[in-house]
DNA sequence: CATACGATTGACT
DNA sequence: GTCAATCGTATGA
């Protein structure tokens, strides 16, 4: 995806992520997903890490869109946000599920036999995303977001975000029908 | 400097 | 359904 794509509001990208593919190339394995499942935050909202302002961790997602923006969760999991909207603006789309499309195997043997990538935490494990990934670029390069002609669904469900419990009147979790 | 907590997951009752 | 794991970060003294 060219970077304009990226650079529109958060909540427009998250649905138009729907279906897109994301592909990582790393050791020379190829491991690749359809995107499922995304959340969208802005700086104006509440429950996003850009709230307060700029700071080294969420600085990522204050540069330009169409980057990789990973943080700890818990201690324990990584979550993967792509940085949307104009520089400077604080958005970003959070990864949150995608269905396995290829390197399946490889998937298997990262998760512990378990291929599936339903929740952001999951996503990454399988994948192969940590927090070195932090920043890169995904209109290209070793890992990056692709259109393979699968247009977004007609009618993506949508609701309130996961895990969050300010901002509810905010419907931002946006899911590929079953 | 001290401390409370989270954009989660998986194991256990 | 409930709960512990686990640590970087944000926030306040």
């Amino acid at each position: 995806m060219a970077r304009a794509w990226f650079e529109r509001d958060a909540p427009v990208v998250a649905a138009d992520l729907l279906g897109k593919l994301l592909v990582v190339e790393r050791d020379g394995l190829v491991v690749s997903g359809r995107i499922v499942e995304t959340e969208a935050y802005t700086a104006d909202d509440p429950a996003s890490h850009s709230f307060r302002g700029r700071t080294a961790r969420n600085a990522v997602m204050f540069g330009p869109a169409g980057h990789l923006y990973v943080y700890l969760s818990y201690g324990i999991h990584r979550c993967a946000n792509v940085v949307t909207g104009p520089e400077g603006d604080g958005q970003a789309v959070l990864l949150r599920a995608l269905d396995p499309v290829a390197g399946v195997d490889t998937m298997r043997r990262r998760r512990g036999r378990v291929p599936i990538a339903d929740g952001p935490g999951k996503l990454c494990q399988a994948l192969g995303i940590d927090l070195g990934d932090d920043g890169v670029d995904v209109t290209g390069g070793a890992v990056r977001i692709v259109d393979d002609g699968t247009p977004p669904p007609a009618a993506p469900r949508s609701g309130p975000r996961v895990g969050i419990t300010v901002a509810v009147d905010r419907p931002w979790r946006f899911r590929t029908p079953a």
